[in-house]
DNA sequence: GTAACTGCAAAATATTTGCATCCTT
DNA sequence: AAGGATGCAAATATTTTGCAGTTAC
């Protein structure tokens, strides 16, 4: 079975065109799409609204992960594994390249561990790192 | 001299009632605002216009730096003594509280380094973690 | 006096909601 | 057939830009 296809049925989706398409997007692509990417990518096949709503449906179903950034853009990208519905484990490294602009998952680099003031208790963690991709050198 | 006037002649900034209440806005507090908090906490004293090219204007002369968060707000806390205009060191970590919201800049508690994979150029690193803060246990 | 800052209006952009229609199961 | 997904229209929210008037130096 197609990846897309077997990802929307094990979280009991419906399967539509536009979500196939959209997953497909994440599953052919190692780094982080914004809401603009994907309807650039997809050339206006889908109404604007579809896409706003297909985003969010997979960020509930643990599907994708929202990446931090310090704009006020929002990046998504595949969950791995161990995500699952309302309980996002996103603890790996992202990157963004000053030189491309992508924003890359660092699936192998776990966030570190710091060590927190006398009575913060921390639940999750997210790090991203600034600089130069592999690719742009 | 009071903090807030030091900081604007410090930055060769013209000194206005708008800039003194924003910089004040951000020394009487320990966390980081949006800028519809500022907006709230100056209650329509400034044109939401003025409270934009401000805060930018801050930004560009190193005085507040953004902080990334995970929806498409943005954030901004004063920087400490190491950032500069167009060079900002904002190496500490962020703790944004699960009760209260509020989110708090760890000023003693400095990201760590993280191995990338081969290739890979690290700049600048930002971490952001949830949580629990004193204040709210 | 001059350059810089502000407020207002308006444009541009981004996001959300309601509802009727169509598609998936 | 029923529930869910989509497209369209419109409401709402956010951010940017131009310009004229005002203020700081």
């Amino acid at each position: 079975m197609e990846q897309n296809l077997s990802i929307l049925k094990k979280n009991s989706l419906s399967v539509t065109e536009g979500r196939l398409k959209i997953l497909d997007l994440f599953l052919e692509q190692e780094d982080a799409l914004a809401h603009a990417d994907i309807e650039l990518k997809t050339a206006g096949a889908f109404d604007r609204v579809t896409v706003y709503r297909t985003l969010q449906t997979f960020v509930d179903k643990g599907i994708i992960h929202q990446i931090p950034t310090i704009d006020n853009t929002v990046l998504y990208a595949l969950c791995k594994d161990n995500c699952a519905a309302g309980h996002h484990h996103d603890e790996h490294v992202h990157f963004v390249c000053d030189g491309c602009g992508k924003t890359i998952c660092l699936d192998d680099v776990m966030v570190p561990k710091v060590k927190l003031p006398k009575g913060f208790k921390p639940s999750e963690s997210a790090m991203i790192v600034h600089g130069i991709c592999n690719e742009c050198r």
